[in-house]
DNA sequence: GTCTATACCGTGATAGAC
DNA sequence: GTCTATCACGGTATAGAC
């Protein structure tokens, strides 16, 4: 038995559905090329998940809940280690996103194919709104709550604006293009998730402090 | 004679391939689709352009060119301007990204489409690589050359993980997915493409300031 | 309850006749 | 340039094996 199939078969098409998803959208993949790929009968995933926007809706869905519950802990780890007056723009950006980091350099790879899926849909004009707002704005609130705190006297406006940017930068790394190992002729990787999050932080905290301070 | 029907028939297969592309991605649209919503035959397409995927690389290209011309334009202005050590951070990042925001708020909204498409074609792992890579580079190479001058002494590979995060921050700016409107309870509009650029320059000027130079 | 084999019916891309 | 036939493929339902 292979290590493919050490997995449940309702698993193995979860993984399977995760990975061409993410590859392709959901309209460039078949449920049959999932099957194939997942070892099992083509009508299994209709009989485990429903409909395929069910089953894409099921292998969103799975990671989702972890990845918010990582990210909120992280979030009032920062704010219970801070003063009185809560964290830094810094930390509260660092904590918003190396539990991400974290989940890429997973030694499970489906951790990877997620978020790149999370990456095309945050950037689809169909799909954006409707999935990502439902299952990750209360966290983004919390977050842009702790941002409010930390920037006193910006304009709400602007927050959001700056958390816009942030978002394009991240969701850019999530999706793993290789665009940059191109243009840098090597000298950067997309796959160097730890250089990618070092230099985003930094930049993105600047970005925030430069446009919500008023002088 | 209606509006849709003054262009040629060809035009007009590009603009609603232009379009739907934009909004559903390569797998997501049909050629019946298009050739519908252009109101010609449904043979029409493959006869003056071919294989679906050479319509597709048709789109990209009818605009990338003139795009190319405006930024590189807007590039050697803002260099003329400036003394002899050069523009400054922003003005750079400002003469990358403004010609964009013309377009998107031109009155033809094949540019908006477009400027959508690009999006889409950015952030996919599939096309990314390969078609940003072949037109927009040696654009993208003369900004990164003149940033290297306003950033005296900054290492190569902060400049293009920087760069990666401003592709990144344009790339949501340019899908208008609608997801800050729905974030910020509409205070914020991803068709204000004015307040989306006048936020999103010093932003990322302020990136470039904090991790580019060395304290 | 889990899974497979198969069949149905709609749709799509494309080539070739006109 | 247009119309049409063809043929492959996709999503899904069903019947029944284990």
């Amino acid at each position: 038995m292979n290590n493919a199939q050490k997995r449940s078969k309702k698993e193995r098409i979860l993984d399977a559905a995760e990975e061409l998803f993410a590859l392709h959208g959901f309209d460039g993949v078949t449920i049959r090329q999932i099957a194939a790929q997942a070892q099992v009968d083509v009508a299994l995933a209709s009989y485990h998940f429903g409909k395929k926007r069910e089953l894409f809706d099921a292998v969103f869905l799975r990671r989702a809940e972890i990845l918010n519950e990582e990210r909120l802990e992280a979030l009032l780890k920062c704010q219970s280690e801070s003063g009185t007056e809560g964290p830094s723009v810094e930390k509260i950006i660092e904590a918003f996103l190396r539990p991400l980091e974290m989940e890429q350099e997973n030694a499970d790879p489906g951790w990877k194919h997620y978020l790149a899926l999370v990456a095309y849909i945050n950037n689809s004009p169909i799909w954006g709104k409707e999935l990502m707002s439902k299952y990750f704005d209360p966290l983004v609130t919390r977050f842009i709550e702790a941002l409010k705190k930390a920037l006193p006297g910006a304009k709400e406006e602007d927050i959001y604006w700056c958390y816009h940017n942030l978002s394009g930068a991240l969701t850019l790394t999530l999706a793993q293009t290789g665009r940059i190992d191109k243009l840098s002729k090597g000298l950067c990787k997309s796959t160097d998730f730890r250089a990618a999050y070092d230099h985003m932080i930094p930049f993105i905290a600047a970005g925030f402090q430069r446009v919500c301070t008023k002088p």
